[in-house]
RNA sequence: GCUCGAUUAGCUCAGUGGUAGAGCAACUGUUUCGUAAACAGUAGGUCGUCGGUUCAAGUCCGACAUUGAGCUCCA
């Protein structure tokens, strides 16, 4: 770094370096691993002039930013490619995104798979020719001559970034610029507007990239807008990084709860019935019953009373609920009773509407209303398994977690202002023991508060401003990790949202807990407070599966379908080793039975291998064989699940093995 | 709801306008076996539904249903 003229002081990686006035990221680093820097905090590219005082580190491109730069580099790679081959087609915009990338453009007839591999070969092409990423700061009206063929492009430089959605890669808050693509003999290939950084050389994104999927998607993500169509890819550092990445896609495609759900015979969606309406099988049921006994048990324990409401009322509790007026889109369309019109066309007789309930919580109001209520009585708490039916759009529509008939573990809570803390405070405490209980243990909260002067948030400034208040405390106190998701929250009140990881990372959300300002009014509901006065209850609505079929689909991918022996539909299976020792392992399991183990004895003739392999296949926590060594000394062996032994277990032994992890929630 | 794709035996899939196929599962026999697939045989299908083109349609076209990926939505 010796130079000519004068020298600056910059701090590198933190510590003092005099480099030469006009020295760029590529004086500072050799490694070819750096792509990229950050200037005082800001990714630059490595052309960028450094100045006096700059601090500045370098940006590997394994590093979180570095995959971001290469991801995006390999989107301007493809987009060149795409408007080599398809002349006519129109930029969208093209960014980063998780794992990979997705560029949108506006073309005649949409990509077929075949496109996908040309395009992709042609961007090996390009890489290889070693196109150099050039920075042009431009101003708006360099910025719309050069882009003078991209309408998308022309309306981002209109909207500058105002309007435009945190994260944008094509306009910044500062000026405009546009990155060209130039060969190395300095002839001009591509450009978009973007704000890079890139990296330095389109050679650095090498060959582990790929394009995954085709498909269409709203240009500026409005479905009144034209859709566009979008290619997905992926790019990593390395081919073992690509192929590690591909291996994660296929084991989690592996532990698909649709998938899961055909194979182990839990649950079905038969087309006579309609699209999103699932049946459960016995083994499915098994599951289901055993997680709905839980929590049963576990609300009884907590305060909770239990009701019980009809599948379908008449309009008017939803015209009071207000759900007719803003829900109306989600709900199934009336079933119209008892109109009786004349020949003539003559309404004889006034018809009544009668829906589908979508939601729990007015029939559980009509129950707090039956009768006049003190404040003796809160909070009170009612408990249901509610099955709701919602009309969601059939393209949304996905396995357990997306359906249109579901069963909620609904409670709504009545409680006066002074128990709002407490009761909420505990009631999270509930709802996060029992996720743990059910073997969910990664969690993180969500605060959803209302956006500031938007006039849909309904109820006074001053309860919303406590209320909220109030959910961040009990929220802060529990000691999880909390994002905050400003405008977030529904039109009638704040709320916090248990977000669950599962086994493999991605996250779910499970529990809501929810303030209502809204239908405590609509419906008038009152206690009788110490004071002799009628005064209005706090509601708070509170799911902890969020509904059974979505919970029973997330567990089961967490689990990859090897729920542990309390969940699992058959817990210990016994193959003797010949038929001749069937009867001895008869008599091991018959014991166990009663005491309502769910186990059993393979007597088909099927030989032990073929066995061991089908109830391994079928997840079975314990299998348990016997044969003459094992007659003759009182033992059996267990084989589990990912193919470990252990022999010679005495009978009670085995038999207490089997209990205790029951018991006690463990998994094997 | 929108875009593109898929739908053939219980399951996974082959079948490119001319006589519907395989493996697994099921069933029947034989086999009785010490830790992930014994052997043989039998049965099983209006090729999602309806309509069209054609001498002829699982195959080409259209609508609908279901489903997949993505978008939008998810109070």
């Amino acid at each position: 770094m010796e130079g000519k003229g004068a020298q600056v002081n910059i701090l590198l990686a933190g510590k003092t370096h005099q480099v030469s006035e006009g020295a760029t990221g590529f004086d500072l680093f050799e490694l070819r691993e750096v792509i990229a820097m950050h200037v005082n905090g800001e990714a630059r590219d490595l052309s960028h002039v450094i100045t006096a005082e700059d601090q500045v580190e370098g940006i590997l491109i394994d590093s979180p930013a570095g995959l971001e730069i290469l991801r995006h580099s390999t989107a301007h790679v493809m987009a060149q490619a795409v408007q080599e081959m398809f002349p006519d087609a129109k930029l969208g915009i093209g960014p980063y995104i998780t794992d990979g990338f997705y560029f949108d453009f506006d073309v005649e007839e949409p990509f077929v798979p075949e496109d996908l591999k040309r395009i992709e070969k042609r961007m090996k092409e390009l890489v290889g020719k070693s196109q150099r990423f050039t920075r042009v700061e431009v101003s708006d009206e360099e910025a719309k001559s050069l882009m003078a063929n991209e309408p998308y492009k022309l309306e981002l430089i209109g909207l500058k970034s105002e309007d435009v959605q945190e994260g944008s890669v094509e306009v910044s808050s500062g000026g405009l610029s546009v990155y060209e693509n130039t060969n190395p003999d300095g002839s001009f290939a591509w450009r978009d507007l973007c704000r890079g950084p890139h990296l330095p050389n389109t050679r650095q994104i090498g060959k582990s990239f790929s394009l995954t999927r085709s498909a269409a998607a709203y240009w500026r993500g409005n479905e009144n807008n034209k859709q566009l169509q979008r290619i997905y890819g992926t790019a990593w550092p390395t081919k073992e990084a690509l192929e590690e990445h591909l291996e994660r896609i296929e084991q989690a495609a592996k532990r698909d709860h649709r998938k899961l759900g055909a194979e182990l015979d839990l649950f079905s969606f038969p087309e006579e019935i309609g699209s999103g309406l699932a049946v459960f099988h016995p083994k499915g049921g098994i599951i289901r019953k055993v997680m709905e006994d839980y929590s049963r048990a576990k609300h009884e324990e907590a305060g909770y009373e239990f009701v019980y409401t009809p599948h379908i009322t008449k309009s008017n509790l939803f015209e009071q609920s207000g759900h007719l007026n803003w829900y109306s889109d989600g709900m199934f369309p009336p079933m119209k009773l008892d109109a009786e019109v004349g020949e003539d066309g003559e309404v004889r007789k006034q018809g009544v509407d009668y829906y589908l309930k979508p939601m729990n919580c007015p029939f559980h109001i009509l129950i707090f209303k039956s009768r006049s209520r003190s404040y003796r009585e809160l909070p009170l708490r009612m408990f249901e398994f509610g099955s709701v039916y919602r009309y969601e759009k059939s393209g949304v529509l996905h396995g357990l977690t997306r359906v249109r008939g579901m069963t909620q573990d609904d409670a709504h809570l009545f409680v006066t202002q002074d128990q709002l803390q407490e009761e909420l405070t505990s009631v999270l405490k509930f709802v996060l023991d029992l996720l743990r209980d059910y073997g969910l243990n990664d969690f993180y909260l969500e605060l959803s508060t209302r956006e500031e002067g938007n006039p849909k948030f309904v109820g006074e400034d001053a309860i919303w401003e406590s209320a909220t208040k109030t959910l961040e405390q009990v929220a802060k106190d529990s000691g999880l990790e909390l994002v905050a998701d400003p405008g977030g929250a529904a039109f009638y009140g704040p709320k916090i949202s248990v977000q669950a990881r599962d086994a493999i990372g991605r996250t779910w959300q499970m529990s809501t807990i929810q303030l209502d300002f809204n239908l405590p009014d609509r419906f008038k509901l009152e206690y009788v407070g110490s004071d002799g006065g009628r005064h209005q209850p706090i509601m708070i609505h509170r799911a902890l599966f969020g509904s059974i079929e979505r919970f029973f689909g997330v567990l089961t991918e967490h689990y990859a379908g090897h729920f542990p022996p309390w969940l699992a539909p058959v817990q210990a299976v016994c193959i003797p080793v010949s038929d001749e020792f069937a009867d001895y392992l008869d008599s091991f399991a018959g014991s166990l039975k009663t005491e309502s183990v769910r186990i059993n004895v393979d007597h088909s003739d099927s030989r032990m291998q073929k066995k061991i392999r089908d109830h391994t296949l079928d997840r079975v926590p314990f299998i348990i064989l016997a044969g003459a060594r094992d007659v003759e000394a009182g033992t059996v062996a267990f084989r589990f699940r990912d193919g470990n032994q252990r022999n010679d277990i005495p009978l009670e032994e085995a038999k207490q093995i089997i209990r205790d992890a029951i018991s006690n929630k463990e998994q094997v």
